[in-house]
DNA sequence: TTGAAAGCGCTAACAA
DNA sequence: TTGTTAGCGCTTTCAA
């Protein structure tokens, strides 16, 4: 691999065509911008990267030009190895191309920009074991911080290498925040899983529905555990009791709301009025297999879900769900990131009903 | 900030409770666990990263003993620095939270990481400032490659400055990869945005329609330009010409459809049969602003867009559009980023129409 | 206030 | 094959 020796990188610039492949200008580097400025290393450092220290204005201003002049941009990984701490976050999902984690990731990523974190995403696909090598690297990586927003299993034989591998990483110095999920000992931003469920049962009642059927995703996992949960509370309010049969399993996706209607037999349909999916993305699934069953949403069969992911808004008829303040999760999420570790351990997110046309009054 | 001394972290490691607030253990290093296995530090990072020097087996088997033992995860950022190259791309994309670039992001990090390479993702707002001032700090960071997602601006004034950072970017070594926009002279994975129009719209004449109305999103995008010009062109193949006051402009989103339609007079929209939004965002904008306003699609009228997002399975009618394979799209700018940068510059990643419900065959 | 110099954790010549 | 020894680019004591 051809480099030009460090010596004349400046003489070359302007004479260098881009025709030769494969050749590298050595990049400007803090003892460039010193030498062009006629200062020493450490001095161009504290004018042009934080560090309040106090520095003749005289020579700010010549360092200040030489490196515009340069077009210096500073080393991140030098500053992170010498420093030995970065700004980053990284943010752990469990799929980017899922509604609700995008917006979340978006939310995330704008709250921390406000505040002068950069955040990386990381795709654990629902792995956890993929989760531990991630939280692994960035332990290497000396992240600053660690959001944790997919869906924890409930079952703790597959948590405790996982708070294991984040104890590590919080003595390390980095911060371990987790959305939606209480099962760890870390602090979390909490939805209100198990009340916004709760209210939604009690207002679907109150429109007149009896017959439930609910869609979980995967059992262990702790939103389908305390969405369910919540669900089951809020008709016991009204005096409904749930069979432990009316509740199904599948996957937490579109795919798994789709086949485990697909697999409902008639009878078991014909004895369900409403149809609530733990999260919209499910819900949808379930009306598209419901609607290939030739049944009429909400003629035939109500649906309710979770989330009010934002393609719900080219839904029709409106789909019934329970509202999550994105934004403000996010920026819960950064505010931990940077506060103090002592503070509230965990601040729940209210989770608010949104009645749409999917579960019309009945009667 | 209170530190343990370099000496002893193992010995404390056991007893040390985690009450303490704001203790840190200091990382356990390449020297450490060269130390713990009574070899170089040289012989250890031969063993543990990459390098495939040969090692005596049997101090291979200490050294990665001694690793596992301590917990140790290489440094990132210091390898980055020592090597002076890092495997990290990054793709940057205008929003995160819209479907088309989430998916997108999906895309191309299951392509990357089947590759070794891991991706960070960063958001440009639709701002070149903003782009510009990312190329500039991930030169900095010594990325490997770039990848950019957001559509450009046919407006030459503000490529320049963004081209001058991405020149220099490759100067430094960094592969630069643009998607769905050929205004720039760097490699391109190219979508065929003006061929896919334009066979749409072939096949919506075929279908019996006449009188269009398109919505674009602000002039100047390429994707825009594109679609607009090769929607124009399907028309002109069936002899259909469309007078450039049926070209509406407005934001580049659902909100951006939503208002354009909502702006409409009632005359215009009679006037209109069909509206070719260029993308699928802005189409589901219209629809919403159309039913708004008493329209039923497609009986009154109807509408196309352009992507086929995701989130289109759940919209009712299904929504005709042209369909962008994300998923090859994401591989082939991986492949550009691993592969020679001789290769051919500007494969064309064909689009395809689908045809649904929201643009019926006419009578 | 400034600069010299010693690291940060790791890699890669070069010798042994 | 292994170890010694310079770095990589930056920050940060510590003297001057």
């Amino acid at each position: 691999m051809l480099r030009f020796p460090h010596a004349a990188p400046a003489a070359v610039k302007g004479t260098m065509a881009r025709a030769a492949e494969d050749v590298r200008r050595k990049p400007v580097t803090l003892s460039d911008v010193a030498a062009a400025a006629g200062v020493s290393q450490a001095t161009a450092s504290r004018c042009l990267n934080g560090s309040e220290r106090k520095v003749n204005p005289e020579l700010r201003e010549k360092v200040l030009a030489a490196a515009a002049r340069l077009n210096y941009t500073a080393n991140l990984s030098a500053q992170t190895v010498a420093r030995g701490t970065s700004t980053t976050v990284a943010l752990l999902v469990s799929d980017i191309a899922d509604a609700y984690f995008s917006s979340m990731a978006a939310s995330v990523m704008s709250a921390a920009e406000a505040k002068g974190l950069r955040v990386t995403i990381a795709v654990t696909e629902r792995n956890v074991e993929r989760e531990i090598e991630l939280v692994r690297e960035l332990r290497g990586q000396h992240a600053r911080a660690v959001i944790l927003a997919g869906s924890g299993y409930v079952d703790s034989r597959f948590a405790e290498p996982l708070v294991r591998e984040l104890t590590m990483f919080e003595e390390m110095g980095g911060r371990v925040v987790l959305i939606s999920r209480t099962d760890l000992p870390f602090e979390t931003v909490d939805l209100d899983n198990l009340g916004g469920a709760r209210r939604l049962a009690s207002a679907l009642v109150r429109l007149g529905y009896e017959s439930f059927r609910l869609l979980g995703g995967e059992e262990q996992l702790v939103a389908t555990r305390d969405r369910i949960e919540g669900f089951r509370l809020g008709l016991a309010d009204a005096g409904i009791h749930l069979d432990a049969d009316r509740v199904i399993y599948s996957d937490f996706s579109w795919e798994g709301g789709f086949t485990a209607v697909q697999a409902m037999d008639d009878k078991v349909l014909a004895d369900t009025r409403l149809i609530f999916a733990v999260n919209d993305e499910m819900a949808l699934g379930a009306i598209a297999g419901l609607r290939g069953r030739g049944l009429r949403i909400p003629e035939d069969i109500a649906v309710a879900g979770f989330d009010d992911i934002r393609s719900l808004r080219d839904v029709v008829p409106g789909l019934t769900t329970v509202r999550v303040p994105l934004v403000e999760v996010g920026r819960e999420a950064i505010a931990r990131v940077i506060g103090s570790p002592s503070g509230e351990r965990s601040r729940v997110v209210v989770a608010t009903v949104a009645l749409r046309d999917s579960t019309p009054r009945l009667n």
